[in-house]
DNA sequence: TCGCCTGAACTTGCATACTAGTGTGCCACG
DNA sequence: CGTGGCACACTAGTATGCAAGTTCAGGCGA
């Protein structure tokens, strides 16, 4: 290979997927998702044979987990879910907080037509998807409509950085069981920040949007109670 | 191993180091402070050979080095240090910025006694560094500043992140010249910033902190004027 | 002289073997 | 019956061999 060389082409995103990320993935939803709880062992070997590949990918989806706070990796003794540190949750909530105060108050000022019948579209698909009860749907909904206001702030390696650190807060969202008038409260909080983007209102967009993730951190401490086993310090 | 119980002691930090960390750190300071340079190929078999440790070590510290977008692996083609990318650096300017000048403002609000003489501290050590034209200290004190104000501010957390989230920026920076104005004039920003620390004008200090960072960042299109051939974009 | 084709040397991805260290459970002994 | 110590099974860290793919250079032919 020579060096000092720029490689002319051949852009990453058209080769084939290496198998570490199907362990990655794989392994990152069991852990958000509950089904791997805090605490729990798991192994190089185990996991390698499960998934019928070496330790090799599987030791590098352990690390990347490790280092995004979801693993823990204890040399020559093994590797652990990570309990859910109230610390580590509260630190998500701050840097969510700051980066999405922040972002969608350029979002608001900086909305064209299109991005705000984007964000009405959303709307609408949350309204459908929790009519008919589409709890996981909603979900989706709800994380893309996050995305599209710091799309629309100029942003978007934001939410490529959010998505890693919201990853502690996901770990206590998906313990809470989803009342019903959690999610119209959701839903409500949601149609108030699209509409102040809608109306270019930046200081209202940012009030609103501290006041729904406030409400949804504001559960933590009840959670962390009714499930204390998961939670570290 | 126990399946589903928690390692009872044994913190992590009491492990000896394993091999892939000095790889990484080398490798890490080496594309920070620019002594290899964006574009340059490196194999994990040289660098194996160079250290004098197998490839899969190295490989451990490719990977993380290419997550933190410092490093760039093509599979079966070859592994590059990453060019810088104006956009990534703007990135980095932005969320920094976001998050520095809510930090200090919380350590304005927050700053005891003791930590307002830690930062006079830092200060005295700043002014003796530049006097003596230490320049490697200055820029030591300078890091711990920053880092003793979100200490401050309670969110020690939010300082880990802004290592990796720096990175690029700390890229552009090593690329400029250092003239003897400019320093001086970080000096009295970061005076002023103490300052109004100290006297516990949350506005203000975030005010100061915002040009001071702003200040930095001005002078990223010059440098990638003057060394386009590291740049991308 | 230009263009194509072929092959050799290089790359990373993956699999496997080996090492050093740890925790646990069992067994012998008091 | 209790306790101390030892052996074993298991862990992650590391080394190495093999496979698949890419690049580049050199030679051959037009």
């Amino acid at each position: 290979m020579p060096a000092t060389v720029t490689p002319s082409a051949t852009p990453a995103s058209d080769r084939p997927s290496p198998r570490q990320h199907g362990v990655y993935d794989a392994l990152r939803a069991a852990v958000l998702c509950g089904d791997m709880r805090p605490g729990e062992g798991i192994s190089e070997t185990r996991v390698a044979a499960r998934f019928g590949v070496s330790r090799t990918p599987v030791r590098e989806a352990f690390r990347r987990l490790a280092d995004e706070g979801l693993l823990r990796i204890v040399p020559q003794v093994g590797t652990f879910v990570a309990p859910i540190q109230l610390s580590a949750v509260a630190d998500s909530q701050f840097i969510r907080e700051t980066l999405e105060c922040r972002t969608v108050r350029l979002a608001a000022e900086r909305a064209g037509e299109a991005d705000v019948a984007a964000l009405a579209g959303l709307m609408d698909r949350q309204r459908a998807a929790m009519a008919s009860d589409r709890h996981e749907e909603f979900f989706t909904l709800d994380e893309a409509m996050h995305a599209e206001l710091i799309r629309i702030a100029g942003r978007p390696a934001v939410w490529d950085l959010l998505v890693t650190v919201k990853a502690q807060l996901d770990r206590v969202r998906v313990l809470s069981l989803h009342s019903e008038g959690w999610a119209t409260m959701i839903l409500t909080q949601h149609e108030r920040i699209v509409d102040r983007v809608a109306a270019r209102d930046a200081a209202g967009a940012e009030d609103a949007m501290r006041e729904h993730l406030r409400t949804v951190f504001a559960a933590v401490d009840d959670i962390a109670q009714a499930n204390s086993h998961f939670f570290e310090k």
